[in-house]
Order: structure tokens, then sequence, then C-alpha cells
DNA sequence: CCCTTTTCACCTAGGTGGTAAGAT
DNA sequence: ATCTTACCACCTAGGTGAAAAGGG
């Protein structure tokens, strides 16, 4: 499934006419996994993690691209895909469930990228740049454990329209 | 829109670990504009061609890739978009109404695409290869002239399968 | 007891030819 | 007359959370 609300990034300082990658990946920010309180509204430690899942990398649709064009726009990571499945192979990034995670932006210049593979880790060193933003860490569910949660998804997810209650619309089937 | 049905290709002799992309471009046939006579049920020249539009290239979404996942699969070109807006922006490939097009397939190895450019004409040279179907030539038009077209539009694209005869499902809307 | 999967109605997004109106 | 455009009902394809069913 995506993620949502998706990770959207702006660049600046690259090399106008250089051309580059860019790609996410999702790394776990310790070795533990969570449950959530209810009564507390807290995520509590729940035992250590899951064993480690294939790495997996999301190259940016729009990759390779000019630094002009990376920087004109938005980026946003709205198709990132995310699975529960270990044995995915449709090139999803792989996550447990009730585990913490880390978005990471790679900026790699195109002569950096030749072994770029969504099957394979990010490659490092020179003209690879990695950022991770702190605001975006999160923890995976399979089912929402707060209300603030489910109304931030249904108001702003276009594709959850059907479960907002403005204006009366809602009139679900009702079960006989 | 599309076009259909979609151009489809095999390919072989490929260098499987060499980094390819595969483009397509439609030109001319000739220098004319037809008119379709259905009394007779053929293609008449009607005057000369329209002056010409911008070259566009469709290069296929799954550049650049090696040649041995190239040589794995059908190419397909279902994607490929067309459009008789001259002032088109959306990186559509650009045709004249009521002219005869041939489409081509061109195999550009990597290091011979750094300037390939859905709005340039295709490069030329070294590296590069052009491939035409003489059985692929067709004439563009606004409205269909002939019901065969027709039955094999709505039979063979999914997408028109409210237009479909078969099994009395056959319930448009009435006018009142 | 808590987490996960499956199925469902309800959406977004966009590809069909028919039809009627518009343009030249 | 002939070609073109705009709008429509009808599709495919797939992204939502709720609810029910499944699992350890």
């Amino acid at each position: 499934m995506r993620m949502f609300p998706a990770m959207r990034v702006k660049i600046s300082g690259l090399d106008p006419h250089q051309q580059y990658y860019i790609a996410m990946d999702i790394v776990p920010v310790d070795n533990k996994r969570y449950r959530y309180v209810y009564h507390s509204s807290k995520w509590m430690v729940a035992g250590n993690a899951d064993s480690p899942v294939p790495p997996r990398v999301y190259i940016h649709p729009d990759s390779p691209a000019s630094g002009e064009t990376w920087m004109r726009q938005v980026i946003s990571f709205d198709k990132l895909k995310l699975t529960n499945n270990e044995l995915d192979d449709q090139g999803h990034i792989i996550l447990h469930s009730m585990h913490k995670y880390q978005p990471r932006v790679h900026v790699i210049r195109k002569d950096c990228g030749d072994d770029l593979s969504p099957i394979k880790p990010v490659p490092t060193g020179e003209g690879v740049k990695a950022f991770s933003f702190p605001e975006t860490v999160f923890t995976t569910v399979t089912a929402y454990q707060n209300q603030q949660i489910t109304r931030l998804k249904i108001d702003r997810n276009p594709f959850a329209k059907g479960f907002r209650d403005s204006g009366r619309n809602r009139k679900r089937k009702v079960v006989l």
C-alpha cells in the first residue's frame, strides 16, 4: 500500500546541468517492537525487533533528470508502496508492522548510480548524499490505533472521500 | 489519445549486459492529405499534406534497461499518446488528421542516448538502429470511416466493453 | 487478547465510441 | 459537405477505511 501522507521535498544546490537519480529508502529507527497503549495515548516498547528484511529502494520515477528539473518542482514520493510481505516480488519496500521507521531521501549523481537497483542497498560514497528528517519518523500498523490518525487519513486523502461526513453525503449501505 | 491496437515488438540480438533505450516516433508516409470514399471503401488523395509539426518521440517507460530485460518480454507501446493539437505541451506525439503515417521503433545504446528527449528528433548514427514495419502504416481520423474499424475497436479494446452487444448486456440510456 | 487478512461499498483517475453541436 | 470538438454513459484499474473473519 501507499504511504499517506506522502513525503514531499524541495531540493536546492544541485548542479543544474548534472543528471541525478533521487531515491528513498526506509530504515529502522531502533531494535524494538512497539505496542500502542490507548489509555495513555503512547507507543511503548513491546520487545525486540523482528528479524531484518531484504533492503528495498524506491527510485523516484522521474529519475534520471537534471538538477534544474529536480530543483524546479516539489518532489513527491506519493507512489512509493509499502508491504509487510517479506516475500514481496513487486519491488515494494518491505517493513515490519509495529516498528518505528525513518524515511531517507538520497540524491545520487548519475555516474554514481550505475548499480542503483530497487532490490539493492543505496550506494554510498562520492556523488551520493542522504537526508533524513526526524519529524517524518513513523510507526507501522495494520489497523489505526487512534482517531486522530483515522481522521487525518479520511480528511486529507482524496481516495477516502467516501468516509467523510461533510455535507451529509454519508449514506453507507445498511446491513439487513 | 492512445493508439489502438498498440504496436508490440519482440527484439533479439541485443547485448544482454548493455543498457538500451527503446523509443518510437511516427513519420509521414508521403506528402498527401487523404479522404475516405465510402462507396469504394478506399482512401483517396485529397490534396497536399498540411505543414509539418514539431517532432516528438515516445521513450518506452521501461527505458533504460539491459538487453536481457528487453529481449525477455514483448515490448508494448500501448501507453503512447497521440494528439492533433499542434500546441500540445503534454509530450504527446503530434499528427495531422487525414494523413498517412508510419510508426518506427528505435533501439538506442545508452551511451548514445544522452540527448534523447521527447521533444527532439531521435539521434542517428553509431549505436542507434531504426525499424519500420510497412503493415503498421495507418491513416489518422477524428471519426471512424467504416464499420470494420469500429467493430475491431469495440471488440478488442477492454475500455470499449460498454459498446459490445454480447450477452445482451446492452442497455444504453434512452433519450426522452 | 491483540494483531492481520479479506471483503466490501465508495471513491479517484482516466480510456471507450456515440451523439449532437460546432467549425470551415 | 465534411471534418472536429464537447459531452455523455459505460467501462477498466486501482486507492480508501470499515467490518468481519482469521490467526497465534
